[in-house]
DNA sequence: GTGACTGCAAACGGTTTGCACCTCA
DNA sequence: TGAGGTGCAAACCGTTTGCAGTCAC
């Protein structure tokens, strides 16, 4: 899942950008991401190496990134912007007690339910993808989470 | 669905909070909302017959709702905060050309997620609740959004 | 009457913009 | 070498805050 730095620096030539060091750093930070950080905290992890980097640029590059389909926004409750570089269709398991945010891979499900809405008519929109959040609590503390 | 006068001022009481003519006219507005206003959606909408209400108070008094549990904030893309006062289980659908959130019920979709997911051993959480959230784009500009 | 609420205006904080300089292809 | 990217600082805009005046109970 973790991509070297020279595979980081296809995609982005790839998709027609100039693999530039401040695009292949916040890339990659943003790779190594399992949650879903802020522009700040980005900005915050890729300064500790390269301290000349400006937060402006880091809102540009990951702007790019999107507009480029190399990353997703995510949506949120705070009023700041989130991204993930996962772009395989996931769900999200919010165990509320313990306040964990867990991937939930199931390509059966995804299609089941895209079935599903293609047989109802809706009138005027055009669904594109369905992503499901399941609430949940975590059973025992600090044991590991399994699915399937 | 829709509420009188009258009741929302009885939510609002029970709920320990003073029954303003401003927290009823805002409350008002966003029952009558389908599509998960913004904060200045619902100041432009309110002011119409009250002129001299402020930005302000829509903030605070949306804040209050949330805290008492009549209204529920809702997730977003853009950096703004949006609103639903419709406390029951269901879906959204994220319109993204047109920024809206638009409502969809469906009892059977939502009991055959859940029962899908009973089949599958996860193990250490217990599920509590699901929400698919469905990514679509609006056909027509100015048209009606019509499910099912 | 009093504590809670409102309106106003200033402050705040994340995001965007404009522009001179720089750098990848 | 040139188109496009970066860094910086100012502008922007939705939200929050502080406070004097007002209102619901």
């Amino acid at each position: 899942m973790v991509k070297s730095l020279t595979d980081i620096k296809e995609k982005l030539l790839s998709a027609n950008l100039k693999a530039t060091h401040q695009r292949l750093v916040i890339y990659e930070a943003l790779l190594q991401e399992m949650t879903h950080p802020t522009v700040e905290y980005l900005f915050d992890k890729v300064k500790v190496n390269n301290p000349t980097i400006s937060l402006g640029t880091v809102h540009k590059t990951l702007d790019t990134l999107v507009d480029a389909g190399l990353v997703k926004r995510v949506s949120s409750t705070d009023q700041t912007k989130r991204f993930d570089a996962n772009l395989e269709k996931h769900n999200h398991i919010y165990l509320e007690n313990s306040k964990e945010i867990v991937d939930y891979h199931d390509e059966e499900l995804q299609q089941m339910v895209m079935d599903y809405l293609a047989k109802k008519k809706f009138k005027n929109i055009k669904i594109k993808e369905v992503q499901l959040q399941i609430n949940a609590d975590k059973l025992e503390a600090d044991s590991a989470i399994e699915i399937k």
